[in-house]
DNA sequence: GCAAAAGTGTTCGGGTTACACCCATGA
DNA sequence: TCATGGGTGTAACCCGAACACTTTTGC
């Protein structure tokens, strides 16, 4: 019996599930240009409802863990990723996402940096897909995607973030790549490395990247705060 | 017996429960000063747990509403309200925000202007109170109020949104005093005025304000949208 | 030397801030 | 006429956009 012959009137009556999903975005190069560009994992459904569709990472509610810990730990075994980059985006609870139940999803979003990427279990039902370039996902997920993309953005155009999608040391030039990506809209490389001299947290090393075949730009680091479990300051208010 | 005393390894084994809140700002004016402040409708609980004490008006999810339904028909039931202006804030879902059960409370805000604050059906159990003059509350609702606060305040600085605390028509004068109250700063009249009529979908209507004891002051009309229960757009993402 | 990107200097214009000043009403 | 806020004018200042120009490497 499928789920969805289940009694409308009955089902209705049964309180509404709740689930825990997580959209995560890393960086990776553009296999046309080479460029870096946004990416996200998602796990392939082995059940009911949209079985064999592809969906974001996630799961149930464990009775004895945080919001946060449960994205985690969902995160983690599904995927094998342990972002330190991880905030929460809104609570989707429309009556028509998922078919044959009632099913309230509190979705996270995170940033993994290239090292944290690597840990990815890749398999045939876990996968990295360009975020510009979805299929038809599972649930209501590709709005959820899209609202984390407008959120990712959104933030970008303010704070220090875009360190969390690239290693330790980068150079400036390779944070400006971030946001031309992510924007997607060409910056002034003049303007934007005094931009970013001039914002706290980002510190000069005495190191240079070599091997390029023009002069060798500095190394920076990033030496800020990262969001924990009880940062809510950074989710804001700006109007659209 | 009391709740407190449910067997907690067994408890711990329920799944947690989901209740929608909602944090509501109106303006009244203060007692001491007549200048307009922030002020907020609290229901006292009726029942264990925190029984007694002040809270935000809330409840379950039905299943066949959406959250955002079920945050307005919570509202209409405990106070009486019906706040055109509503929104997403958070979900709280930390382990020990309440005392022997597991809760997770998906938090809505919303804005009334003083034709819709009149509805609050006001008794021994609903009260105004002072946003910043706040006692000890049922839950962590102190803290949802501080943030839904600074989300208020954040949004404020930016954007179309004072206009639903204050009536139909309005002076550009009371419109400052909204700002003034709410971030708690001075501002510039002259330049305030100005910035205002910069702004989009504020529109001059050609009555004044007469009554005063200086000269009167032209009346404006807020025609901007206001958000749906689509409206995800407005929560916004600005560094702390 | 040449190409290419790193990095610096300078100008221009729009927007915010500070503040002087005039206007229209009630009493 | 005076007090009070409404409303206008203006100069200083700040900051980002645009763009010319110098520097340092690989080839």
């Amino acid at each position: 019996m499928s789920p969805t012959s289940a009694n409308v009137s009955e089902r209705s009556q049964e309180p509404p599930s709740l689930a825990i999903s997580t959209v995560i975005f890393g960086l990776r190069p553009s296999e046309a240009s080479g460029r870096p560009t946004l990416w996200l994992p998602l796990v392939r459904r082995i059940r009911q409802p949209y079985l064999g569709q592809w969906a974001l990472p996630g799961g149930p509610l464990a009775p004895s863990e945080s919001l946060q810990d449960a994205a985690s730990r969902n995160l983690l075994e599904t995927t094998g990723l342990a972002p330190r980059y991880l905030e929460q985006l809104y609570a989707f609870g429309g009556l028509h996402r998922s078919v044959g139940q009632r099913l309230v999803s509190i979705v996270y979003w995170a940033l993994v940096q290239p090292d944290e990427a690597e840990l990815t279990r890749e398999s045939e039902n876990v996968r990295w897909f360009r975020a510009d370039r979805l299929e038809r996902l599972a649930f209501d997920h590709n709005d959820i995607v899209e609202y984390a993309l407008w959120r990712l953005r959104n933030k970008m155009e303010y704070g220090s973030i875009a360190y969390h999608l690239l290693g330790e040391r980068f150079t400036l030039a390779q944070v400006r790549e971030v946001y031309e990506a992510v924007l997607d809209k060409q910056l002034d490389p003049a303007n934007f490395r005094r931009q970013l001299r001039a914002t706290p947290h980002i510190e000069a090393t005495d190191e240079y990247l070599t091997g390029t075949r023009h002069r060798p730009p500095r190394l920076y680091r990033y030496a800020g705060p990262v969001p924990d479990g009880s940062t809510r300051q950074s989710q804001a208010v700006r109007a659209p």
